[in-house]
DNA sequence: CAGCATCCAGCTTGATACTG
DNA sequence: CAGTATCAAGCTGGATGCTG
């Protein structure tokens, strides 16, 4: 068959995320990670301060938000500008690239958001048949 | 600012992934989670056995390619085709549904590996200037 | 081949407290 | 406000052994 990983090897593409020690797949995980999704999707919008974003993702905690920041500011997918003032003033806003990538994210989620209605009832045929254990 | 959370509220839509207790949250973790982006990518290109999908995701363990296969299935995304023969065969493909997720979740993918370059070079910048503690 | 059950190391995560 | 530091706990995930 002609897979996309043989068409990778066999046209020398310099990056493949089926590799394990491949550094896309360390990226992709971090735009997909559990809060990384969420973040790029909340900034879609438009520049937010970091408590802003904080509210906006529901459970993430301040640890969390911040190293995943830390994550997609050093993947070249958000800037982070800070002013020098006090009380201190930060604001996160996607990238070129990171808006690219928010697109297609937010493309894929809300495609299922729509389709949750599908989802959740292929979860009570399977969870029936199979006898809820 | 009009934000798409908002925009859910104000339009009841009735699946936000922003909100912490929303089931599309499970399933995007689900599909965006790290075997399972994976899992839909390979199988995007026509069914495969168990053990075939294992060689393909480079790195999973058996494991978790049961685990994420049936959280999958669970969701509607992937059926599960049996042989009753011995030795024993099996199939995974995915659903109509499973495909148009796949399809948006390889279209980021792809455009990931292609921007690579940038990727790795932001990095360098950023460990740069910040002395790569 | 296609898996499930179990064990356990270690990484991830969340709370809490503290700094500039 | 915008974080960092630290610590306990729990979940993730790999290794192993076994079944049909």
């Amino acid at each position: 068959m002609d897979t996309s990983q043989e068409r990778a090897a066999e046209q020398d593409l310099p990056f493949n995320v089926f590799a394990k020690a491949c550094p896309s797949r360390g990226t992709l995980e971090h735009v997909t990670g559990r809060w990384g999704a969420l973040t790029l999707g909340a900034l879609h919008e438009g520049a937010l301060r970091f408590n802003e974003l904080r509210r906006r993702v529901d459970g993430v905690s301040e640890k969390m938000l911040s190293q995943t920041l830390h994550a997609l500011e050093r993947d070249g997918l958000v800037h982070r500008e800070a002013q020098p003032t006090n009380p201190p003033r930060v604001d996160y806003e996607l990238t070129p690239l990171g808006q690219e990538v928010a697109t297609r994210l937010l493309g894929l989620i809300h495609f299922l958001e729509g389709r949750m209605d599908d989802v959740l009832a292929a979860r009570e045929r399977y969870d029936d048949t199979r006898g809820a254990r």
